[in-house]
RNA sequence: GGCGGCGUAGCCAAGCGGCCUAAGGCGACGGUUUGCAAAACCGUUAUUCGUGGGUUCGAAUCCCACCGCCGCCUCCA
């Protein structure tokens, strides 16, 4: 059965054919770096993330290109609204290009501890303002574009694809605009390519029409041609962005290129915090710091990375995703078993006995890994690969109660548990330790009881046993030290 | 006002015309194990899929109506 995945372009779920065989090129929006990430970044990454990881599995050569925004857009088309990377770096003290550094590190530093691949390429917008303005003079030169004061605008009327990705036609717009007039603009749904800077604005460029910075739609467009050629396979983002913004990518590059901009166009939904829409005044604002912390109020307690990206992959890309502390205590729990059991198997595989590979087993690990491949390449059935994981434990636990079950019957397991629930999935680690996180806390603890234990049996008079913990502590690297006062510290050696 | 989605057990969630008297996880309950716990293991936990009609030999799955919830349409992943 092959790949198919559902293109919101056509509405419909296709059969992935990539434009050259073997090959996927795929362009992922990626986050602008005016703050640290939260609940929605997870949620978005993680599912492209396994879309990317799922090609891999399938053969194909995948080039994944996810840019950085580092240059703050206005907030809308109008004369208003402020840039938000610039408002940072007012609110931080710092230049913004130091709030773009600070904040892309963090981006990566969250993404990395829920196991997402890096990028292969992950380009700077501001890197790229050479190729944004060519595409503006492109725009120009071939009639789809109009400069006004200094700015430059897309003529929404000289493309008559517009709207076509998110059902929209310029009539309806215009019935409901809400949105305040430019009066630059010959056309309220035309958009800037480039905007005139104001004597304030800190981020800007020389330009054919005058110091300025580049319009929020452009860089996507630019950078996906430049790492991806004229047409992506794949074009991913969140569905918030449907319109306008993937709307406008279409509109100026096809009008640029005359070719199609992208063949499949994958929109991940949203996260909801307590069945609410997460926003910063709703105090329901989660930063995937703090849940990794569990530093928030509607939070019990710390959440492994890897849960939340079990929590993510329990439901569909494409379905909503309610975040709660109820549902992420479920997703531990479950994430906990799972470790638990690949553990166990592994510690046995050391004592269990060579032999064959049991064959009954094989048939079913052939049967799970079909079934995981019918999920996966229906859409990403996240929900039901996982499950699979699920079954391959139930297997896993039959064995290790099977006093004869060969070394290599048990590698057949984990090799399932390793490529499907760790290659493809990521929540099955390579290796797991017994030590948690934050072990110098626990270390303190640890030894805090160790020395109480021991001030009990000095206190006893039993000194050939409190001789016997600071001997055995000293083989461990521990060194005791009693002080006047009856007070004992420790230190390492 | 325009566009889109959703409503399946206590909770999360898959299924999208017959294999469904509906995966999987969490929780709960009963049992095995245990000095007691924890963990582990076994078992039980929806004859029913928001409500009411309809289409069909057959519907959770298609159509209509109604009720309820959510998102997008302004930067947001």
């Amino acid at each position: 059965m092959a790949f198919s995945i559902y293109n919101t372009l056509t509405r419909k779920t296709e059969t992935f054919e990539p434009v050259h065989e073997g090959r996927v090129g795929m362009y992922v929006c990626g986050p602008t770096v005016y703050g640290h990430a939260h609940l929605g970044h997870a949620k978005s990454y993680v599912s492209f993330d396994v879309l990317v990881r799922w090609l891999r599995y399938l053969g194909y050569d995948v080039t994944y290109v996810q840019n950085i925004t580092d240059v703050g857009h206005l907030t809308d088309d109008a004369d208003q609204g402020e840039d938000k990377l610039a408002k940072q770096a007012v609110r931080e003290k710092r230049h913004p290009m130091a709030i773009a550094e600070y904040y892309t590190a963090s981006y990566f530093a969250d993404m990395d501890q829920l196991n997402c691949l890096r990028p292969d390429i992950s380009p700077r917008a501001t890197g790229h303002i050479p190729e944004q303005i060519e595409l503006v003079q492109t725009l120009l030169d071939k009639g789809f574009a109009y400069v006004v004061n200094g700015s430059v605008y897309f003529d929404v009327a000289t493309f008559k694809d517009y709207g076509k990705l998110s059902g929209r036609n310029r009539e309806d717009m215009q019935a409901g605009a809400r949105v305040e007039v430019n009066a630059e603009k010959r056309n309220p749904a035309d958009f800037a390519l480039w905007k005139k800077a104001e004597p304030g604005h800190i981020m800007q460029w020389n330009s054919p029409w005058g110091r300025g910075y580049p319009g929020w739609h452009l860089e996507c467009s630019v950078m996906s041609m430049k790492y991806l050629g004229q047409t992506v396979d794949i074009h991913g983002g969140g569905i918030e962005n449907q319109f306008p913004h993937h709307e406008c990518e279409i509109a100026q590059s096809e009008a640029a290129n005359g070719v199609p901009f992208v063949k499949y166009w994958v929109h991940n939904n949203m996260v909801t915090v307590n069945g609410q829409k997460m926003g910063k005044s709703l105090g329901n604002f989660i930063l995937l710091k703090q849940l990794f912390q569990g530093d928030h109020e509607v939070l019990s307690r710390a959440y492994d990375p890897l849960a939340v990206r079990q929590l993510i992959l329990q439901s569909h890309y494409r379905s909503p995703i309610d975040f709660s502390d109820a549902a992420l205590t479920a997703a531990q729990s479950g994430y906990d078993k799972i470790a638990r059991s690949v553990m166990t198997l592994r510690n046995r595989k050391v004592t269990a006995l060579q032999g064959e590979v049991d064959q009954v087993v094989c048939v079913e690990l052939d049967r799970l890994q079909a079934k995981f491949e019918e999920a996966m390449n229906d859409d990403l059935n996240t929900s039901v690969a996982l499950s699979v994981l699920f079954e391959l434990i139930r297997l896993s636990v039959g064995q290790l109660e099977n006093d004869s079950a060969t070394v290599e019957t048990l590698d057949a397991i984990d090799n399932l548990f390793h490529r499907l629930g760790g290659n493809v999935l990521g929540v099955v680690k390579e290796q797991y330790t017994q030590a948690a996180e934050n072990d110098d806390e626990l270390l303190d603890h640890l030894m805090q009881l160790m020395i109480e234990q021991r001030q009990t049996a000095r206190k006893n008079k039993d000194f050939k046993a409190a001789d016997v913990f600071r001997d055995r502590l000293a083989e461990c690297g521990v060194i005791l030290e009693d002080k006047p006062g009856g007070i004992t510290t420790w230190r390492r050696k």
